[in-house]
DNA sequence: CTGATATCGTCAGTCTCTCTGACTAATGTC
DNA sequence: GACATTAGTCAGAGAGACTGACGATATCAG
């Protein structure tokens, strides 16, 4: 059967979003959301304002506070006064979330190759290079 | 930057969603939600049974049978008996929805154009063939 | 054929996520 | 210095998702 491009990136994102979410939780790290892992996985190394973060994210910048405010009491972010502009404040990674990362990116590597073996190593560089492509016109906010 | 795969997926995919529903927005069907055209655009086409719906878009049937509901209200959708199982009811596309699909499947082909256009058509057929194998693996619910 | 079990769908209640609108405080512009 | 803009918060509402419990029907084992 033949699906509409949105569908056919659509599926294996899910999957991706999936195995990731179950291997944190795996690794205990289990109280967060989706939701808030989407706006975590777009921290600047540096930390990111609230209303950057939103902007990526696609949400408004409440649904963004509401966000970090429960990756902070669960220890992922902190805040901080941004050095350059007094009204703004800077979502930072905390330890917690430091810690995270790598348990992700394991997860995300794991899936990667086996998508890879599935694909054949050629085929998988070629999609990643033409979804690469495919950001420049579909990406408002490339970082 | 390199981002991992799965955020490279979902950047085109929430680009194509945003498109098409913008688009039937403009030819007056506003009255729905991403949330219930994710349910719709699985239908089969002789219908489908709510716990195929919930299943595929991987959502419980509950949630599944709440979106129904606001596709029929909105005259979308209807249900009708299943004559195989009296337990069952079949979800099926009613008037309002038949109209609506070539009004989407124009947005789609239009976007799936451009991005044809960007990516050169050889780059674009080998970005849907591999997608279409990814699926192999990563779509529980293959129709 | 009958009783146990599974499946289809709904009802009820709750929680998370997202939105709009209004607001304060700081910044930038003329 | 007056005015508009920007960063973020507060308050309220609604959508969408979940779990748990349930009635009705179907299926299967004996």
């Amino acid at each position: 059967m033949e699906l509409n491009t949105g569908l056919l990136l659509f599926i294996p994102y899910r999957a991706m979003e999936a195995r990731v979410f179950a291997g944190l939780a795996a690794a205990g790290y289990d109280d967060f959301t989706p939701a808030q892992a989407r706006v975590f996985q777009r921290i600047a190394p540096g930390g990111s304002r609230l209303t950057d973060l939103a902007e990526q994210a696609q949400i408004t910048k409440q649904s963004a506070g509401f966000l970090v405010d429960q990756l902070e009491r669960a220890g992922y972010v902190e805040r901080a006064p941004d050095p350059t502009d007094a009204r703004a404040r800077l979502v930072k990674i905390a330890s917690r979330g430091a810690a995270a990362i790598p348990v992700a990116a394991a997860v995300v590597a794991e899936v990667e190759a086996e998508w890879a073996a599935h694909l054949g190593p050629e085929r998988m560089e070629q999609l990643r290079e033409a979804l690469t492509a495919l950001r420049e016109i579909t990406d408002p906010y490339q970082r």
